[in-house]
RNA sequence: GGCCUCAUGGUCAAGCGGUUAAGACGUCGCCCUCUCACGGCGAAAUCAGGGGUUCGAGUCCCCUUGGGGCUACCA
């Protein structure tokens, strides 16, 4: 039988991390054996529902790499993929469970549930309408009355199923309650929805998480009662944001799309969840989607929380950038670059080589190249360097003749920068270290750059290197 | 509270009865080096506690403790 997973989130305009892993292992899942990934928009919460959000879970899901094979943009022979247009699918699949036994009418108010509370303030309903008669029901039907369809679960025995990564789980009918299944707006809830539609997918694979395990067995009973083919269920640990709380929206900055914007890679992102409650065999951590998708297995995957870590994520995404091709890079920092105090003054091509391998995330690029356009007064005391034996007054003697070799370069390039420079310093006796180190903060006025001094003029042009040379030579003498 | 469930360094984790208990991030040190990065090398750091079972337990069982989940006309 053809492997068939879905996605399932709620609307609710975020798309978020947690989520965004169920929807990765589930399509890892899928491409692994071939199958179909599928995405449904469980919108059954007309109270919830936010304008745009499903184009978050699209554009979310197009960015992270995981193509569906059907969806509510996209078709499919199982639509419509919209829990709110499937209205009347779940109407007549809740008459017929009532007539196989497995639900019941309730016409029961706030008030009356209200009483029923224990002293934990917990209501268990007591199956008060199950006793109706079939006349009566319908009689207070016709009258309009308000109503909601529970399950009927049994009061006694237990459900057990075998969770593809959780084992064995068993739980009480006991435990269990007549969950509402029609709401009295006429939609279903998702302990109903998700039934139907999972088998009317024909989805064989449920992934998603462990909030779901102990009432699995609810819906095993409605799966039974149909006699439809139970799933295999594969049930996920969560996401924490530390040891105690999960990784939420109601803490912030847990959405994909936050990510993105702070500068981190929508590759990097789904590298790391990934990797957050699952373990490839061979214990790989930077990879491809192709090659998640060729290591994914089940018998890998955490049974316990994992918390998110960002410093890793950091360090994923500086991995990814440094693997970058500098065209690569380019494209990616230049919204960055020009977001700073540079600007497109100079050339952005020569300034983001320098800045591959010292940004983790993108948003770290203006803090990096500020130092730029904020060239001017500073300490003299940053020409001095121990090991290279350096210091202002060092500087003060070596600047003249760094300002004369930077004046007589020709072709004003890498290679004809250095190699001035080098020969400034072998012709008076001095390490090449020495001349350059000097020219560095000469040009800079900082104690740490991206890049050496030759990186710097290249960038700054032979006029401008001249212009800071000599401001800094008149700060020396001063 | 009841039920389900989880438990290896600070974090992600490998391990699936016999290992000097991997690896990665982070931290620290050294090297490289015109600063900072990159890169290279190295170090410190873990089986929650207590009982069993066994010749032998991080691995199996029980209890305790701690964490998470469910207990909605939310998903």
């Amino acid at each position: 039988m053809k492997v068939r997973t879905r996605f399932a989130p709620s609307p609710t305009g975020f798309m978020h991390l947690g989520g965004m892993r169920t929807a990765l292992y589930a399509y890892l899942f899928a491409r692994q054996h071939k199958g179909d990934f599928i995405l449904r928009i469980e919108d059954t919460d007309q109270e919830r529902f936010v304008e745009g959000a499903t184009e978050v879970i699209y554009s979310s899901l197009k960015e992270g790499g995981m193509t569906y094979d059907e969806g509510p943009d996209v078709g499919g022979n199982y639509g419509p993929y919209v829990q709110s247009e499937r209205r009347e699918i779940y109407q007549k699949y809740a008459k017929e469970l009532i007539e196989k036994g497995g639900a019941y009418y309730c016409f029961c108010t706030k008030e009356r549930l209200e009483s029923l509370k224990d002293d934990m303030g917990n209501v268990r309903y007591d199956k008060h309408c199950l006793s109706l008669s079939k006349e009566e029901v319908e009689e207070r039907i016709k009258n309009g009355e308000p109503y909601v369809i529970r399950q009927n679960i049994p009061t006694v025995g237990s459900g057990t199923y075998e969770d593809a990564v959780y084992g064995q789980i068993t739980v009480d009918y006991s435990e269990l309650e007549d969950n509402i299944l029609i709401k009295s707006d006429g939609m279903p809830t998702y302990n109903f929805a998700n039934v139907i539609d999972d088998h009317l997918m024909g989805i064989t694979h449920v992934i998603r998480g462990t909030e779901y395990l102990s009432s699995t067995p609810k819906y095993n009973l409605m799966y039974d009662a149909f006699g439809w083919e139970r799933p295999v269920y594969i049930h996920l640990p969560p996401i924490m944001k530390d040891a105690t709380r999960k990784l939420s929206k109601r803490y912030g900055d847990a959405n994909f799309d936050d990510f993105v914007s702070k500068g981190y890679l929508p590759q990097a992102i789904v590298n790391y969840i990934a990797l957050l409650g699952w373990c490839p065999k061979d214990n790989s951590e930077k990879m491809t989607m192709e090659e998640m998708i060729e290591k994914f297995s089940l018998d890998g995957v955490s049974k316990s929380p994992a918390i998110f870590d960002d410093v890793k994520l950091r360090w994923l995404n500086g991995e990814y950038l440094k693997a970058m091709t500098d065209e690569e890079f380019y494209a990616v920092a230049k919204p960055y670059i020009e977001s700073s105090k540079v600007g497109t003054k100079y050339d952005n091509k020569l300034i983001a080589p320098l800045l591959r391998t010292r940004v983790e995330i993108l948003s770290e690029i203006p803090d990096k190249i500020n130092f730029l356009e904020e060239f001017g007064e500073y300490s003299k005391e940053l020409f001095f360097h121990k090991k290279m034996k350096t210091d202002a007054e060092l500087a003060k003697t070596v600047l003249p003749m760094i300002i004369t070799a930077i004046k007589n370069v020709e072709t004003f390039n890498h290679d004809g920068i250095y190699n001035a420079l080098c020969r400034a310093a072998e012709e008076n006796g001095l390490k090449s270290g020495q001349v350059l180190g000097i020219a560095r903060v000469a040009l800079s006025g900082t104690a740490v750059t991206p890049g050496g001094s030759v990186e710097l003029a290249e960038i700054l042009g032979k006029e401008e290197s001249l212009k800071r040379l000599n401001f800094s030579l008149d700060l020396l003498n001063k």
